[in-house]
RNA sequence: GCCCGUGUAGCUCAGUCGGAAGAGCGAUUCACUCGUAAUGAAUAGGUCCGGGGUUCGAUUCCCCGCGCGGGCUCCA
């Protein structure tokens, strides 16, 4: 009998018996290594432990505690969700269920259309649990199209999974369920439930069970909502207690840092029934953020050679069908006005009117690079159901700019771009960026080759030169040029992608676009389309989130609240809050008429930055006492002008609040 | 738009197995004038989302709308 040569992870290598599985090699290697381990990595493809190893495999122990070992897990839990289904809802069946981010789901057909009501997540756990409890083996099969599809006779979406896949028409979602090289494998745990999946899975279902139902929801089949609508169950699994305990600690904090219930409770923004879905007002405190938001971005575009434009809401049909919109976009934009025989639409994107513009006059090559600067505000016809508090919303106003230059120019433009634009949003205190490149779609595109490969170099290279972690998404970019799509990661590790620099070769195209080459020539220009915060109207909802509503210095509507003591500090109340307010300071005074443990809290509450009490001594010395929010007492005894020169200090770095016994600015 | 859930005071929520609508916070008024996270009392505030049905009687049960929330899809 020969051995097995096994190559480990770290270079080493170890041999064992013909035979042997990666559970003997997990063994082989250490008891508590075979206990923690979940499936083996061979040559980067996961294996159940059961199966046998062959001569020359190199392998890794996947443990629980490890990315792939949790998607594992994940993907185990959801069988047993679907066992737990067909078990209790005979004559159901199940369509797909992947592991995602931080759990599962899976989705079901009930007989005669039912449907699925929060009370029974309660039953189908208390079911998984069952099953969890009995510690059955997860097998695995393999076999041919047709018996395949005989056993999957009672399973319509099954069946049409097998089908695409035997027809190589596999889509990244239905990759994990089935294999595509002609063979179909499932899995079978307990007496009877069986699953098509290319697995693997954990060993037995007693490996399982820190998981935790979360919501149904229904989910149209494929995605297409020509396609009938599931039932879908979402869960949470995790490899341990205290890992789940924690994950649902954190989906609490995410949900009190909601930026509507922050709205309403900061009386920022509000959204009256009476405006329609996705339609906001803005309340004096958060007009003022906003306002303060759009003061530094058109500062920053002035000092950064923009020119300022401005555009109407809408405009006749035939713009609409010289840009293309109207064709490839007429679903996103709002219905049109009649008006004098002509149909006005309200505008989804500013970038025609910016074109019009640039076709106002005669362009030589020396105007260029062209930049038009506007924060313009758009409406695009969400679907009701997906609007989104001011993350998603119906009208929306992006810091919006379209670039006109020579194709030579395009990889410095895109290099100072990126440069810029990093800056900006660093300036609201984003640290963590995450960026994506797409490049030219396989299928129809416009544009030469040389065009696209100048465009996604001059992309890459500005990425490389901002030191920007990013992932490239070949084949992603839109048919008319390729882009960058950059993501902020949040206070709570959430990513919300904000900025986007595209590329575009079709819009000067359809709109015959020319500028006077220094050839004397007429040539077609490209355009850029760049958005930094994406939507002020998302970007105040993403800083509101990040900052939980307490907002840098910078940015708070109310910067200082002063408190006297008693009737008899209000004067002197009343300069100090004079004194702040000659020095451009948001300030106001909230006199004596409530005790004062009752204003101080109030004032924290409101999340002001800086609460001041004023008293005796203070008057007598010229003094505040400075309650920073964040700090764990009040520093006393601040002399006015060194609490001043504090005040400057922060906002001119951005810090959260001023002095050295506040929130860190971290 | 589709599936599920949900809608009671400005906010957060009780409650009515169908029989006179409640609390806390907030607001207003009065008293208190206070050195650091909720002073006391009083008052005001509701078509119980809208319309229809069942009933002697509907905020409650049924039907249809509308709003909101979670998904599907898409993206700023």
């Amino acid at each position: 009998m020969s051995d097995l040569t096994i190559t480990l992870p770290d270079g080493s290598s170890r041999t064992l018996p013909e035979g042997s599985t990666g559970l003997d090699l997990a063994a082989d290697i250490g008891p508590g290594l075979a206990k923690a381990a979940v499936i083996v990595s061979v040559d980067g493809e996961g294996r159940d432990l059961d199966r046998v190893l062959a001569d020359g495999d190199s392998v890794s122990v996947v443990t629980a505690d490890s990315d792939e070992g949790l998607h594992t897990l994940r993907h185990s839990t959801a069988h047993v969700l679907a066992q737990a289904v067909l078990d209790l809802w005979p004559g159901a069946t199940h369509a797909i269920g992947p592991p995602i981010e931080h759990g599962f789901y899976y989705d079901f057909e009930l007989p005669g259309g039912g449907v699925f009501t929060a009370d029974d997540l309660e039953a189908i756990d208390a079911r998984m649990r069952e099953i969890i409890a009995a510690d059955q083996a997860f097998e695995r099969f393999e076999a041919g199209t047709s018996e395949a599809l005989e056993l999957f006779a009672e399973h319509r979406y099954k069946r049409e999974i097998i089908e695409k896949v035997t027809a190589g028409a596999v889509d990244v979602e239905m990759a994990r369920e089935a294999s595509a090289d002609g063979t179909v494998t499932w899995y079978r745990n307990g007496e009877g439930f069986v699953d098509l999946c290319t697995g693997p899975h954990v060993p037995s279902t007693g490996r399982l069970g820190h998981f935790a139902l979360q919501k149904v929801a229904g989910a149209y089949w494929r995605g297409d909502e020509k396609q009938p609508m599931l039932q879908r169950i979402y869960g949470t699994a995790w490899a341990d207690k205290k890992s789940l305990k924690g994950h649902l600690h954190r989906l609490a904090e995410a949900e009190k840092r909601d930026h509507r219930r922050l709205a309403a409770e900061l009386d920022l923004v509000s959204w009256p029934d009476a405006l329609g879905p996705g339609l906001a007002v803005w309340h004096p405190k958060g007009a003022l953020v906003r306002k303060i938001i759009e003061d530094y971005s058109r500062a920053r575009h002035e000092a950064g050679g923009y020119d300022f434009v401005f555009s109407p809401h809408i405009a006749k049909s035939v713009l609409w069908e010289t840009s293309g919109h109207l064709d490839f976009y007429a679903d996103g934009m709002y219905p049109p006005m009649e008006l004098d025989g002509a149909s006005y639409y309200p505008k989804p994107m500013n970038c025609p009117f910016h074109v019009a513009v640039f076709q106002s006059g005669q362009r030589s090559y020396r105007d260029l690079p062209q930049r038009f600067f506007e924060l313009g505000a758009v409406y695009r016809y969400e679907l009701s159901g997906a609007v989104h508090g001011l993350l998603r919303s119906r009208g929306f106003t992006q810091d919006d700019s379209h670039i006109f230059c020579t194709p030579d120019q395009i990889p410095e433009e895109l290099a100072s771009l990126l440069d810029f634009t990093l800056s900006v949003l660093r300036a609201f205190g984003f640290e963590d960026f995450q960026a994506k490149l797409s490049t030219r779609p396989a299928e129809k595109s416009v544009g030469d080759d040389a065009l696209w490969n100048m465009a996604t170099d001059g992309l890459q290279k500005a990425l490389e030169s901002a030191g920007l972690d990013y992932v490239v998404e070949e084949g992603g970019g839109a048919f008319y040029g390729p882009k960058i799509d950059v993501d902020i990661t949040d206070a709570i590790g959430r990513p919300w992608q904000l900025s986007t620099i595209q590329l575009d070769f079709n819009l000067p195209e359809r709109f015959e676009l020319e500028y006077v080459g220094a050839d004397g020539g007429r040539h077609r220009p490209v355009m850029i389309h760049r958005a930094l915060m994406g939507s002020i109207e998302r970007f105040f909802g993403v800083l509101l989130e990040h900052y939980a509503g307490a907002f840098p210095l910078w940015l708070a509507p109310e910067q200082v609240r002063v408190l006297p003591v008693a009737d008899e500090h209000q004067a002197y109340a009343e300069a100090v809050r004079d004194r702040l307010v000659a020095a451009g300071h948001r300030v106001t005074v909230d006199p004596a008429d409530e005790p004062l443990g009752k204003r101080v809290r109030a004032g924290k509450v409101d999340k002001v930055p800086h609460v001041l009490v004023v008293g005796d001594d203070d008057a007598f010395n010229g003094t505040v006492g400075d309650n920073a929010r964040g700090a764990d007492g009040p520093e006393r005894d601040l002399a006015i002008d060194l609490f001043l020169g504090r005040l400057a200090d922060a906002e001119a770095s951005g810090a959260l609040v001023a002095g050295s016994t506040g929130e860190s600015t971290s």
